[in-house]
DNA sequence: ACAAAAATTAAACAACTGTTTAATTTAAAC
DNA sequence: GTTTAAATTAAACAGTTGTTTAATTTTTGT
């Protein structure tokens, strides 16, 4: 795994990543990219080895960081409710900075077209799976959160809701009247961050 | 808006569907699709006039029929969480069976790089949205459902949560251990679908 | 200042892209 | 059966694709 990258090499990922969120994978092509970065088009595989290592040094030099803060979490002093609903923002703002790589993500993982090489991707995604298993643990043993939780189920629900919100932007531009890309990233921190946790807390609460 | 279409097109359409989904719009060539339908790469230009107006006209072949099973929900006599959960129901056995086109759509729609000429499908949404709408409001006036209900937001509670889920198909066959395609979409229609719903119950009944 | 290494370049490569053409076959109409 | 229209074909079109080459410039270490 690739770590230590200068400069260029971060000016083309910084390129990539929103060409790729604006066009998708095969969307995009190298010489888009040169273009955009202003570099030689050879550049891309003197520096990355190709259009394919490209994306996967893109996904691992973003999505390293979340891991190391859900961690953190844990051993935060928190009520259950606070330290689910700190979880939440968490995922929000990390997915939130770098939306472009995660759409990508999105869609290049679903894809049976290319069979990325991102074992460490998988296990980070183990790893977070285990950490809210902990929290949610915790607050079943302060006896807050009722027992039967589907814990595999909540990250679908925190990132599906958000994923989708943004999936679709246009249309909940229209019919919420957010006019500027600003009022819509403002609604996204606050009133879907809201409904999301509001959602997550029903969820941990709810009696038949 | 073309309605009439022969068995070929039929077919061509079909193809491309599942390699759409497979491998996305970008990833896939009018040759793939050919050679898979067994037909000329030049029937495609011949029948649809493009590969984009071709998706055009899959997502409109696909599309139509949700929103008369929406109209028509509301007028049924069911107390209002069994409408709800009936909708759900709807949305996910809809977008299950096409769950290809679904999935183009969920991307290509957030994609920059085409605009696609589909009104008729944002006008669909607009309308499928009025129906959930009116039996949240009827639900409110028989006093079951709270008032401040963000109704906008449920769509996306629901979809999003769906989506993830199939979009990250591989992680979750792994860690809840659905070893068959026919596991996985059982999963779906049982766990899965009573989740959402549950989600949504514990949201429209939520107080702070 | 000089040699070695790294960075950058333009050009070429072969394969693939969506689309069009013009010729041929098949089907329909009369 | 002949004429007209529709369907199907192989071939060619002009661009684009990711990648490699070999030459050149820039940087680095001494």
């Amino acid at each position: 795994m690739q770590i230590d990258l200068n400069d260029k090499q971060i000016e083309i990922l910084k390129v990539a990543e929103t060409l790729f969120a604006e066009k998708g994978f095969d969307g995009t092509s190298i010489r888009d990219i040169s273009k955009e970065a202003k570099i030689n088009v050879a550049m891309v595989s003197y520096y990355f080895g190709s259009k394919e290592k490209l994306l996967e040094a893109l996904i691992l030099h973003k999505t390293s960081g979340l891991k190391e803060q859900l961690v953190h979490l844990i051993d935060e002093n928190l009520e259950p409710f606070d330290k689910i609903n700190k979880l939440i923002e968490l995922y929000i703002n990390r997915i939130d900075c770098n939306k472009g790589i995660y759409r990508v993500l999105h869609f290049e993982l679903a894809s049976k077209k290319r069979v990325l090489e991102l074992d460490s991707f998988s296990e980070i995604k183990k790893s977070n799976l285990k950490s809210l298993e902990l929290i949610i643990q915790e607050g079943q043993a302060k006896g807050v959160f009722r027992k039967d939780i589907i814990i595999p189920l909540l990250t679908p629900t925190i990132l599906g809701i958000y994923f989708h919100f943004q999936m679709n932007k246009p249309f909940f531009e229209e019919i919420l009247n957010l006019n500027t890309d600003e009022a819509f990233n403002n609604y996204v921190k606050t009133d879907l961050k809201k409904h999301i946790q509001q959602t997550i807390k029903a969820l941990l609460l709810y009696e038949n």
